[in-house]
DNA sequence: GTTCGCGCTTGATCTGGGTCAAGGATGGCC
DNA sequence: GGCCATCCTTGACCCAGATCAAGCGCGAAC
């Protein structure tokens, strides 16, 4: 999963997660401009931002590798994170003028970008493009819509409850060998990013951690090493009608 | 803007507010199979679901009148409304095979609807209309992440007076004539209705309406009735940073 | 080693909004 | 007209989570 092409799995020449051959720099420059001109990779150090919201943002992108979150403010300082970025998702707005909210870098961050004009070429010659993009963006749509739910409806023990399982679904190589419905993983996020994602403050957040850990539902290592001894109870935890605890 | 036509303004053949040629039964009927097979009306009660989510749903469309509202449910009988369809609204996942939520009449409802096999076809052989549905689908993950400030960081107060403003702002219909940042319109929404939207209680919302009232940022005869005097200052009340108070 | 800083935990207290409960208004129907 | 149902309002009380505050653990810099 991770790394996975994300808008054609036909073309496959490296490190860069979109495959298409018609945004295959390598392969066919010529059709492009300037190579450099079209497809170039970017490093952000944890913390720096990305794009700030409302300013234009003239390419589109996925992360190589890192974390990056998608975050809203108000004036006063209070801010909710509305997306996470994991390697292989796409950000970007063809068609779209400015960014609408803060991309911040989590932790260390490369991203694979395009330059938004030519992409938006490509994409009206090439109907696939725009199609994959489509379904990206409905999947996004769902996810983003699933956690009005989380946002709106659920405790601070299930609210963290759903962002452990999102986290530890999101990453399929983090099953623990052997162990059924059991996984392993170091959260991404420090307390204060957590309590941005899911509404709360961050002394909620550890409070909540702490009971969970007290109950046996995860086993902390440090404030980071997570381990989960049974994915089905955390989403019975988390309010989650779906038994997805099969595992593979 | 109501009923603005949503892929294709260049075809306006009537009160279909899917204007696309190629999806036009009524024009070109012989380019698709059996008219009635592809695109069709259907009418709902207030109260009537249209889709349970996890159903199938065959169809993809578009709100002609009335207003529905996207809604999940938890099996404790919590639930959160995620998105609210009014009158050029498009529902429907090309690509997807069930509902990722149910999709309820709030008012009497009159949807416009396309078979989705044959819509799907239609898309794959006119880029025009996926690169449309990528556009509205992006506005709409905007609009659901706008959504998740709301629910994870606002008061009360604040969430009402952002849902008043986004119910006053969609239907640009209801500006009072001559009358500067003074705007008119009548609920759509029942108490509980908004407290779905808004991860409220419907008492909750009842008091802070009553004090929106008595602090003269609304007017309000009877329940549903409402006059906003100033827009600017609810937009204030909502916490949002954006003035768009400017009116035309 | 010591000190600093940052991320985290935990405790004590406060409060916004939830919960429970009792009516009030409106409108359809007999 | 009277009755009933539905939607709404308001009050009294409670509690989950926010706020304020103190201190811990650990790695980096010296």
């Amino acid at each position: 999963m991770l790394n996975e092409p994300i808008l054609n799995s036909s073309h496959d020449c490296g490190d860069c997660p979109i495959r298409h051959r018609a945004v295959c720099a390598r392969c066919e420059p010529d059709e492009l401009e300037t190579l450099e001109e079209v497809k170039y990779y970017r490093s952000f150090e944890a913390g720096q931002t990305v794009v700030w919201s409302g300013d234009p943002m003239d390419f589109v992108g996925s992360v190589v590798s890192g974390i990056a979150s998608l975050t809203q403010t108000m004036e006063d300082g209070r801010t909710q994170m509305v997306g996470l970025l994991l390697p292989s998702d796409f950000v970007g707005r063809p068609g779209r003028e400015g960014a609408a909210y803060d991309v911040v870098a989590t932790t260390d961050l490369v991203m694979c970008c395009f330059r938004k004009k030519p992409f938006e070429r490509i994409m009206l010659e090439t109907p696939h493009i725009a199609q994959r993009l489509l379904e990206m963006t409905l999947d996004e749509l769902d996810a983003a819509r699933e956690w009005m739910l989380v946002l709106g409806r659920k405790t601070a023990r299930e609210k963290i409850a759903s962002l452990l399982s999102i986290i530890a679904r999101r990453d399929a190589s983090l099953k623990l060998a052997g162990v059924r419905g059991t996984m392993v993983f170091d959260l991404p996020l420090t307390r204060e990013a957590m309590a941005d994602y899911l509404g709360l403050t961050l002394e909620t957040v550890s409070r909540q951690m702490s009971a969970l850990k007290r109950d046996g539902v995860i086993l902390l290592e440090g404030k980071r090493h997570v381990t989960i001894p049974d994915l089905g109870r955390l989403l019975e935890e988390a309010g989650d009608d779906s038994d997805g605890g099969v595992m593979a």
